[in-house]
DNA sequence: TCTCCGATTAGAC
DNA sequence: CTAACGGTCTAATCGGAGA
């Protein structure tokens, strides 16, 4: 006897970015809206109607503005405060639903539904109580597997019959083919443009083509990644449910600049405001870092200017989380790579080499360093209790010539009383 | 020749 | 008038250095 096929589902917002900023704005229901990444620079969120006006992901908003002009396409620079918070809510909400979920993304929830009754009905529900409790506008997909789950999604969002909601379990063995043999590969979770091409190439063109594969050649030419895939497409799950999220392994705070940088006091600035947001989270997690690493960057897209990408790392001698620690490390860094005569365009801090508080290795003959400075959680407290940058290490802040350009931001409408419009 | 390690690649969102 | 192009993270694989 064979184990009962997994009821997995992806629950995935639509359009996230740009529908959270709807909830606030319900008079921006049909007009074309796009949300901007940091530094106003892409469009990584849009809504419907921007999409059939032909507006790419990714595509940097200078190429998308004449259009934006003739057609009143409104853009917002992203609000990442307002969409953790709606996040929040939308995964509280799918957690009445199983005691089984993974968060996988910001705006994607992958819940166990196995051995629920009315596996149609409550799909459903899912979607009218996150719409009603939120009103964001989600889709669900079923199936035995994590990368079946997200092609039913694909299938519900893509199909406006299906209503929002796709059981490839409740297909025969031949829908299902027929149904798989219509889908091209790049729509597999996994397969991103190079693999598509390659895959193609190799006359492997709908996603059917892939499960039917021959699995060594697959293998050999493509490596185990694939391989996995091939296997989820054919119902055997070979990626389970991550639900505690792991700490991470390497912590990166960076940024690109509003403007060119050329004086090494400001970049000094910026580099230690990324050391602080970088061992904020590193605390957060409770871990400590044993290697720092810097880079700069001049702008890569001026191919007129000379570029200069520098990246210089040091390991440490003890384990930290201390920001003035790692701040004194940063700044030897930064000043030992930086060249005048570059225009410095991006810049970023890198922790590595993490490890859980307590456990690391102490130095034979340095007494050990208090793994947790009173000062530090005092800062840490601060800076929740108030808000970010409320307390800053020295040098952080006194030359905000790099700071990121966001022309276009909502108001904080969950987190702040003042975002609240007033009735 | 083998192993280790850092760099590179590919992907996701 | 010109220039305007994101940020974080992981895992696998590659290729050179050193044993």
């Amino acid at each position: 006897m064979s184990a009962p096929v997994q009821q997995l589902a992806l629950v995935d917002c639509n359009n996230f970015y740009v529908s959270c900023e709807r909830v606030f704005r319900p008079d921006l229901r049909h007009t074309p809206v796009v949300v901007l990444s940091n530094n106003d620079g892409c469009v990584v969120s849009r809504s419907n109607e921007a999409k059939a006006l032909g507006v790419k992901m990714g595509q940097p908003w200078f190429e998308v503005q004449a259009l934006a002009e003739t057609h009143g396409i409104l853009a917002l620079s992203s609000n990442y405060a307002l969409y953790a918070d709606m996040s929040n809510r939308v995964m509280q909400i799918l957690s009445d639903f199983s005691p089984r979920q993974e968060v996988y993304s910001i705006d994607e929830c992958f819940v166990d539904l196995s051995g629920t009754p009315q596996l149609k009905a409550v799909s459903y529900q899912i979607r009218e109580r996150v719409s009603a409790w939120t009103g964001i506008p989600v889709c669900v997909g079923i199936g035995p597997t994590k990368t079946l789950a997200k092609l039913a999604n694909h299938i519900a969002k893509k199909h406006p019959r299906s209503l929002g909601v796709f059981n490839y379990n409740a297909l025969t063995q031949a829908q299902q083919e027929r149904l798989l043999g219509q889908i091209e590969v790049s729509e597999v979770w996994g397969v991103g443009r190079r693999l598509t091409a390659q895959l193609q190439a190799q006359g492997v063109q709908t996603v059917q083509d892939l499960r039917m594969a021959h699995t060594p050649t697959l293998r050999s030419a493509f490596g185990v990644v694939m391989e996995k895939t091939q296997r989820e497409l054919q119902g055997t799950a070979c990626m389970d449910l991550q639900e505690a999220a792991s700490a991470k392994k390497q912590i990166i705070a960076s940024r690109s600049f509003g403007q060119p940088v050329k004086d090494l006091p400001v970049l000094q600035d910026a580099v230690s405001s990324f050391v602080a947001t970088a061992c904020a989270k590193l605390r957060g997690q409770d871990s400590q870092t044993a290697m720092i690493q810097v880079f700069l960057h001049t702008n890569r897209f001026r191919k007129d200017q000379p570029q200069y990408s520098p990246c210089l790392a040091v390991p440490l001698p003890q384990a930290t989380s201390d920001s003035l620690v790692v701040n004194r490390w940063a700044a030897a860094l930064t000043e030992r790579m930086y060249r005048p005569d570059y225009l410095y365009k991006k810049a970023g801090v890198m922790l590595s080499c993490i490890t859980a508080r307590g456990l690391q290795q102490t130095d034979w003959l340095e007494p050990a360093a208090p793994t947790q400075t009173p000062l530090m959680n005092a800062l840490d407290h601060l800076n929740q209790r108030y808000g970010r940058g409320t307390v800053k290490v020295s040098g952080q802040g006194a030359y905000s010539a790099w700071q990121m350009k966001q022309e276009r931001k909502s108001p904080h409408y969950t987190t702040d009383w003042a975002g609240l419009p007033c009735v």
